[in-house]
DNA sequence: TTAATATCTCTAGTCACTATAGATATTAGG
DNA sequence: CCTAATATCTATAGTGACTAGAGATATTAA
C-alpha cells in the first residue's frame, strides 16, 4: 500500500491535487489507515496515471472523467473514446491557430518599435489603435 | 457622454467586464448621471479600447496595468513597454510548441486506433499506458 | 404615463488547482 | 522505547478573469 506521498511521487501529482481530485469523485476514496490516513493501491495507482496522462494532453477534468466511465466498460464501443479525443486534437489545433495569428500581430508590433520615448513608441501605439493591426482577432 | 451599455458597444467589452475592470481600478470610476449610472467619456473610450486590444492579444491584467502606468508617461523610454510585448511573444511562442507537441501525440493517440471495442481502443490503451508515447510531455 | 429596457449593487459560481493554519500520524535515529 | 523530523489530516480561502443571477432603481420610447 502507498501513503498519499508516495503516489503522489509515482505519478507526478501533487499531494493536494490528489485530494482534489478525490474531492471530486475523480478517484474514489481509498482504505485508511488506523490514524486516518490515506492507502492506495495499485488500482488507484494505474487510475491516477491515466489521469494525469489526459491531463498533460490538455483534456478537460469532465472529458477524463467521461474517458475513465468508458473504459469501465470494456465491451462497449469505443466510438465516443475516439470522438473525445478527436474534439479535444481539434480544440488544440484551433488554439494553435489562434496563438500563430497572435504572434504574428506581437512579432510585428515589437519589431516596428523603433523609437526611444513612449511618445512615439509603436508597442503603445499599435495597442490604442486597432487601425494599425494587420488582421483582425 | 457614453452609457455603460454604449461603452460596451463600441468597445466589445461587456458590461458585467466593464464593471470589472472598474473594481480591478485598471479604468477609474467614471462620473455617475443623477440616478447614478456611469457615464463615460472618449478618454476612458481610448483606454479601454487599449485594454480590449491588449487582452485580446492575450497581455495579462498585470501587464496591460504596467503598458497603461508607461502610457502615462510620454517621456519615459519605451525599453519597459518592449520588453513587456517581448516577454509575451517569447510565452506565446513556448505555448504554440508546447500545444503543437500535444497536437502531435493527440493525432498519433487517434489515428493510431483501429479497434471497435473499449477493451481494444488504442486511445484508452494509450492514455493508461505513457510508454506508448513518442515523446516527453 | 406607462411599459420595456438598461442599469445598479452584491453575492456566488466557474476551472483546476494552490496555499495556509493548526492538529494528528508515522517513521528514522539514537 | 523515546523523541524529533517529517508526513498527513481537515477545512478554508485565494488565484485569474471573468460570468450569472437576484432584486431594486433609472432611463427611454411610444
Amino acid at each position: 500500500m502507498l501513503s498519499i506521498g508516495e503516489l503522489s511521487t509515482k505519478t507526478g501529482v501533487k499531494v493536494p491535487t490528489i485530494r482534489y481530485y478525490e474531492q471530486m469523485k475523480l478517484v474514489t476514496a481509498p482504505e485508511r489507515s488506523e490514524g486516518n490516513q490515506r492507502r492506495y493501491s495499485n488500482v488507484e495507482l494505474e487510475r491516477l496515471t491515466f489521469i494525469k496522462h489526459a491531463r498533460d494532453l490538455g483534456l478537460k477534468i469532465d472529458a477524463i472523467r467521461e474517458l475513465l466511465d468508458l473504459s469501465a466498460h470494456p465491451e462497449q464501443p469505443c466510438a465516443d473514446a475516439n470522438r473525445i479525443a478527436e474534439d479535444h486534437l481539434a480544440a488544440t489545433r484551433a488554439r494553435i491557430a489562434q496563438l500563430q495569428r497572435l504572434e504574428a500581430e506581437l512579432m510585428r508590433i515589437t519589431v516596428g518599435c523603433h523609437g526611444d520615448s513612449i511618445k512615439d513608441c509603436y508597442v503603445i501605439e499599435s495597442l490604442s489603435n486597432h487601425n494599425l493591426c494587420d488582421n483582425s482577432h
